[in-house]
Formats: C-alpha cells, structure tokens, sequence
DNA sequence: CAATGTTTAATTGTGCACAATTAAATTTTT
DNA sequence: AAAAATTTAATTGTGCACAATTAAACATTG
C-alpha cells in the first residue's frame, strides 16, 4: 500500500504538532523518567515520592486529604499506601474519632528519606537547563492551567 | 499525635508548591480527563487517540515509528495496538521486506472516526480558556523541554 | 559463508490511574 | 430516634507506562 498523505487544511486542527495535550503528556513521562536514578536510588516510585513531599511537609494527613492535594483517588493511593506502609515509612490506621478516615503518619524510616531526598530537586534544575525564571514562570502558567482544568 | 510542620528553610525545595513537575503531572492527567467524554464517545482512549492523530496524518507507521513520534515503546504499544485492531480500526502485519517491522496501516472503520474527531481540538481549547497566543507559547516552550529531555 | 552483533516486536511483571461499585461510618432530615 | 443522604476507603476491572527479558530477523564482520 502506498504511503497516503493526508494535509487538507480541514485536517490541520488534528495534527500531532498543533496539540498542545502531546508535549504536556510527554513532558510529563520524560520529567518523571529523569526523576528515576534519584528515586530507584531510595526505592521510591514518583507517585510515591509526591505523598512524601507532602507528608514531609505535614503530618499526619488522611487519604482524603492526600487525594485532594495530588487530584487523586482511593484507587490510586489505598495500593500505593499500602506498598509505603509495607515497607515501614508510613503508618496507616483509622482515625479514632472518625472511623471512615484513614490517618497517614510517617514512620522513622519514612522521615530519614528526606535527607537523601533534598538533593534531587537542584539535580533534576540543572537537567531541564532553565534559568529560574523560566522555571517559576513556567510553574505558575501550569498552576494556572491546573486550576482552569479542576 | 499532634500535626508537625517542618517549614525549614533547607526543605523549601522539596516542597510541593515549588515543584514543576507536579503541576505538570496534574495538568497532563486532568487535560487527558477534560478529553475524556469526546473519546468516551468514539470509544477511545487518549493514548490511543494520539495514534490516530499520527495515522491520519500519515500511515501506514510501522510499531517502531509510533513509538519514536510517541515516545513509547512496544510494552505499551503491542497491546493498545491489538486492542485498535479487535475493534478494526487498523490492521498489524509484518513487513513482507523486513520481518521484523510491524506496519499499521488504517481500516475503513479507523478512517471513518476522524471526521467525528475533528471537533475535539476546538471544543478542549474552550475549556482550556487561553487565547491563542498562550496556547502557542505554552506549546512552543513544552516542546523545547520536550527536546531537552530526550 | 559462518559467527557475531544489531534491530525490532513481543512478552512478563510491577505500579500506577481511574471509572464504577461496595460497604461501613457519620451526618442530616423527618 | 429512625430513615435517608452523605462521606470515606476499599475493591474490582481495564488500560496504560515502563523496565527487563526473549526471540526472531536482519546486518556486519572476519
């Protein structure tokens, strides 16, 4: 079969290169790809390495509470949760005073992570090669975008 | 166990506000969302949209070129693929020349679902609220930290 | 030409994502 | 208080992503 190439102007709006979905899908995996040396060097996987930005930052929180703040579900976090409580850095267990909530704490393991963690982020800067401008302005479109899309 | 907060100045940047790559991990999954009732309706996935995108524009493509054009490889691609072809939107067959390439070429069915797909890109960019020249220029700069980190 | 190396898909196994459903606990309404 | 509605996680099932391995086809080299 010959080669069929398909540029009628009607067609334009369905390129690859016109989306902007594509670079943000790809970006998205790439970034993450350049996070895996750090991460696999903690055992970590990313989603897992965001509930410990958060955690790090305050703890306890519930799922509910994770979910809110990384836009995901009980689908997504009781496994992953479940993998971290396994592997001893964080505590699961059922809020006394509402039992439908399931309380996340940190595990001394859990809180020891984030020493080795907080060389990543100024490693992962000097990969993406932008001035901190770029980066905060770049930030605060996506943020914006982000709350347009919630 | 009472909340803690560790606000230190030496953990900022593990913070998740100052993080790229959330925002640009959320935004990549809720814009996927945001096409999700267009695609619901022509029984589509989003990855697997984005390989009509590419065989619209050209075809056939064989496995390893949708993934070059897709940054995927044949983990994700030979079963999404198989999937296309049970509902015969495309057909898979070896390369007669090179037996080791697998062309996908569109079947009528396949060809059919871009006339209804041709409205998507329009209707994602009303939710998206952004003129056209921050579309463009969010565009331009992903694809650049697209190219930075391959 | 035979041996070696490379390319290409497929396969296997793990871990997300997410829609849909379920079930238990809590809150609100009557 | 009883009934109805809501909230919260967990579960189930499908479909990516992707690392690692396998196997076949092809290319290159001696």
């Amino acid at each position: 079969m010959a080669t069929s190439l398909n540029s009628a102007p009607e067609n334009e709006v369905l390129k690859l290169d016109n989306q902007l979905c594509f670079p943000l899908y790809a970006v998205s995996r790439m970034l993450t790809k350049a996070y895996q040396p750090y991460l696999l060097a903690l055992d970590l996987t990313y989603p897992q390495y965001l509930v410990f930005l958060l955690l790090w930052e305050q703890e306890p929180l519930t799922v509910k509470e994770i979910g809110e703040k990384l836009l995901l579900d009980s689908g997504t976090l009781t496994p992953l949760l479940k993998r971290m409580e396994q592997k001893q850095w964080v505590s699961r267990q059922r809020d006394p005073h509402d039992e439908r909530s399931v309380v996340i704490g940190l595990l001394p393991a859990g809180r020891a992570l984030q020493a080795q963690a907080c060389q990543i982020p100024e490693q992962i800067l000097t990969k993406l090669n932008m001035s901190a401008a770029e980066f905060t302005a770049l930030r605060t479109q996506l943020n914006q975008l982000l709350s347009q899309l919630t």
